[in-house]
DNA sequence: TTGAAAGCGGTACCAG
DNA sequence: CTGGTACCGCTTTCAA
């Protein structure tokens, strides 16, 4: 089924009936009459890579994530996906599950596709990766990773001074002895999210830290906590690199009879909609993930076709949330 | 960048670097020596829409979901990625949101990149598109809805069965006054769902019921609690359609300091994870994700060039999974 | 307002 | 083993 087939149908040339699909105005309104009911008697849908094929552009973005089933990274993906919409744009997305292989095919996946634009929302990247993503002339943003080079842009969180806030905020409730859980993918010591928490605590001396990790998911904060209270003495608050290995992290504890927060406190990041419905409502870092995601939307639609578009600058400073899974240490 | 600036970097034909891409085995070591390295040095990628208009087959299949937040969806749709990566597919995901007229867009988008296989895992269906669908000889499985057709298949959970068991669940601790919580494409009257727990109701004359919805997610769950709860007499049990509601709805018991399950029993549907990472943990009804996913994604690849496969019958009775928040009817 | 035809970037068949 | 070339289905001048 082609546009031929099409034409033939309604007496009309191939040039015609393309023109009715894409709404030209010039064409006469008994010839278009003639050409859409042929359409939907054949019940024709045009062929989208012929389209593109032809056409050159794309008005498509490519979004490549972590770990879609984080919420975090999920609310950025569907602001962005709304935001995309509304302005007639289509979203292919991809997940890498923090495998740099998957990352390196997912990219390359959407460079075959000539998306008009590409974000990756991802913890690692490396970097004959981005040469190879530069040297296309697709537009790219990067989430916290990277730094600027021809047609890519970054954006970033400034993780460390939230994780100082919430540091700052225990060390005030007198927790001396903390446990951070991460997830593999955030805990090697080259990684910002772990040198940030490192760096926050060595500014105190007073303060200790073990650190845990587990995958990036309920179940991954659960095993992670239960390393951290096998393997010495107990913290009395467990800073989390995210709610949801925190929610993770309060299960294990509520399992091993202990109170949240009177026997340990939790803290949770980015504040997903979840940190306010477990049990206890979690401590945690606001991230404005839409704000995020328009900014990388906006950026990536502007500059399809422009030349030149002023990087989105969104290194926002954190605020703490301050909800029902911190308290005051323990025999303090 | 295309195939013949590689062409001629390599001194050879575009038919010989096609080849090398495809790793045909006939081409001369040497030469395809050359021409990857020309690849490398042109940084080339080729393009994939061209790619599958000249090669007419599609290697990617479509999967629609109704809303890819909640986890049960999810879960499906990460079985059908991972299920079909191993075999060489790409898997291509759009979201409704339950909304039909997002339907028809997804569904036409998928058509127009004549995926090779078509999964509409969604709760509502217009016939029109179930039309529309069966002309193209792509090979669809639908989930929970429709009847089997032209290419059409269907694969289906005994929702009913779950229901009831959960009905005579709470029956036998003495619950009579219920409530159900739905999101509003679960429960018009023309809906399986809303059919089934009122059949199931109807069954045992003491039993009543009040229904009330939110939208399909956290925080819908606790709005439709708080309607159930704001709205007369106060039911023993809530039933909810499913796990993320239901822990929405703990979370407004909580608030109005009621205890689940001393004074309120609820249940879930589908045993995501967080139902047993919320607090307290669900009572629910599992709901095999991850061989719903297999199903269907086994028989589109099989489908996929076969004129005739057997159409997957997966009509499981799901099995209740007793937690921690169902318990005896307070004063009975 | 409409049609003819030249691509878009690959694939695959047919010769050599 | 390699090259030439006819498509794949659509868009887009250029003429009429």
């Amino acid at each position: 089924m082609n546009l031929e087939e099409v034409a033939r149908r309604a007496n009309v040339s191939t040039a015609t009936v393309s023109r009715v699909l894409n709404n030209a105005s010039v064409v006469r309104s008994s010839t278009r009459a003639r050409v859409v009911k042929a359409i939907e008697e054949l019940r024709y849908h045009p062929n989208l890579h012929a389209r593109s094929l032809a056409g050159g552009k794309s008005r498509t973005l490519g979004v490549v994530l972590s770990n879609m089933e984080n919420p975090f990274f999920f609310d950025i993906y569907k602001t962005i996906e709304s935001c995309a919409h509304t302005a007639g744009f289509e979203v292919v997305v991809s997940n890498t599950d923090y495998r740099s292989e998957q990352l390196a095919t997912s990219l390359r996946l959407m460079i075959g596709r000539r998306v008009a634009g590409l974000a990756a929302i991802v913890s690692e990247m490396d970097p004959l990766l981005i040469d190879e993503l530069s040297a296309t002339e697709i537009p790219v943003v990067f989430y916290d990773v990277g730094t600027p080079r021809h047609n890519i842009a970054n954006i970033r969180v400034n993780y460390r001074q939230g994780m100082e806030k919430v540091i700052d905020y225990v060390y005030g409730l007198g927790h001396r002895r903390l446990g951070f859980i991460g997830h593999h993918a955030a805990l090697g010591p080259i990684n910002e999210r772990m040198k940030s928490v490192m760096d926050a605590v060595a500014r105190i001396p007073e303060l200790e830290v073990r650190t845990a990790a587990g995958t990036d998911s309920l179940d991954g904060g659960r095993m992670a906590a239960r390393t951290l209270l096998e393997g010495g003495p107990r913290p009395t608050a467990i800073l989390c690199v995210n709610d949801i290995m925190a929610v993770g992290a309060l299960r294990e504890l509520r399992d091993r009879g202990l109170r949240v927060p009177q026997d340990v406190s939790v803290t949770g990041f980015d504040n997903v909609s979840l940190s306010e419905f477990c049990y206890p409502a979690l401590t945690t870092v606001d991230i404005p993930r839409e704000q995020i995601g328009r900014a990388v939307c906006d950026y990536l639609m502007a500059k399809s076709g422009k030349p030149e578009v002023p990087s989105p600058e969104v290194l926002i400073d954190p605020a703490l949330v301050l909800r029902d899974s911190t308290g005051i240490a323990p025999s303090a």
